[in-house]
DNA sequence: GAATATAGTGAGTGCCCACTCATATTTCAA
DNA sequence: TTGAAATATGAGTGGGCACTCACTATATTC
């Protein structure tokens, strides 16, 4: 066998908690905190992630799977929006797709295979002009959900500041 | 009379130090680092700087008063460099620009009456259209000082990116 | 060249926090 | 049902680091 069924509850739930607390409080929260929000012990919490690193990357994975699970059903513009909104909810992404030290190169590789796709077709769509390059792409979405942490970022202000973007794209 | 003579030279000293320290280590790096740096003891650093934030604050600002210093010889593009510049080489900017939590709201705020000028000669120009507010310009900046802090930015990388930012604008 | 205020020193203090481990509890196979 | 393996528990440990303070050194004033 493999894992008992508590031990997959609480994985869970540890996994779930962790996502609050981080985007809560940031990545500098405490472990402890972590692991009252998942109704567990310290210990648990690194019986399952040794290292509270191995915790955010688990989460930070987490957060980039599901943005590339979006690629299919978007557009470049949805798409830019839809990484906003994750870097909002989570504070995380931001991390993950800047360089924070933790490894989380096969999953930022993942996305970015994603991105390319949803590229050439804006490229298609006359969206996007021939010459402009995944990395810049990949770039400018680590900019755009880094300043949208802001405090002070309005809806008006994102919907501006991604639509210069985007046109700077065309 | 107001300082001694070493006070004023340890001071200057310290916050050399810091700035270099910090680039190099980004924020967590030791008050007792930077005293190292600067040829000081730590309790050198804390009378002149009581608290660490205190420190970070002083070379946050020294940054964008550099950056708003700049702004008379500049267009907004070489301006977009300069910014990128700063930041790769302070590492602070960014966190300056962003949401820190450290107090540096007057700084920022004269930044922003500088780069209000510059957007409207940008205007009159013809290099950015009407429309275009300072706010998305200075969420513009802040992103692109953070994207740019990736290792994995080359010259070419950089070029590019702010380049589709700059034709958004217009 | 004292006298006094001002500044510098750095070992020490206390706090916070990631991580451990001896012990208690739960799961599950037989 | 039972017992051994897997998990959970949480008080404790260690280390790092911001910050202090009793004391020493230096600058300035007259």
């Amino acid at each position: 066998m493999a894992l008992r069924a508590d031990a997959v509850r609480n994985r869970a739930a540890i996994l779930t908690a962790a996502s609050e607390v981080f985007a809560t409080h940031g990545p500098n929260a405490t472990t402890e905190q972590v692991a009252q929000q998942a109704g567990v012990a310290v210990g648990t919490v690194f019986r399952h992630f040794p290292t509270k690193d191995d915790l955010l990357v688990a989460i930070m994975k987490e957060s980039l799977a599901r943005l590339a699970a979006l690629t299919n059903e978007s557009t470049l513009a949805t798409f830019f929006d839809a990484v906003v909104d994750e870097a909002v909810r989570t504070r995380m992404v931001v991390i993950a797709l800047g360089d924070s030290g933790l490894d989380i190169g096969d999953a930022l590789q993942g996305l970015t295979d994603n991105v390319t796709q949803l590229l050439d077709q804006a490229k298609a769509a006359g969206e996007a002009r021939p010459t402009v390059q995944v990395d810049e792409v990949m770039a400018l979405l680590t900019a755009a959900a880094y300043a949208a942490q802001q405090a002070s970022w309005t809806a008006d202000l994102r919907q501006r500041t991604l639509a210069v973007i985007l046109r700077g794209l065309e």
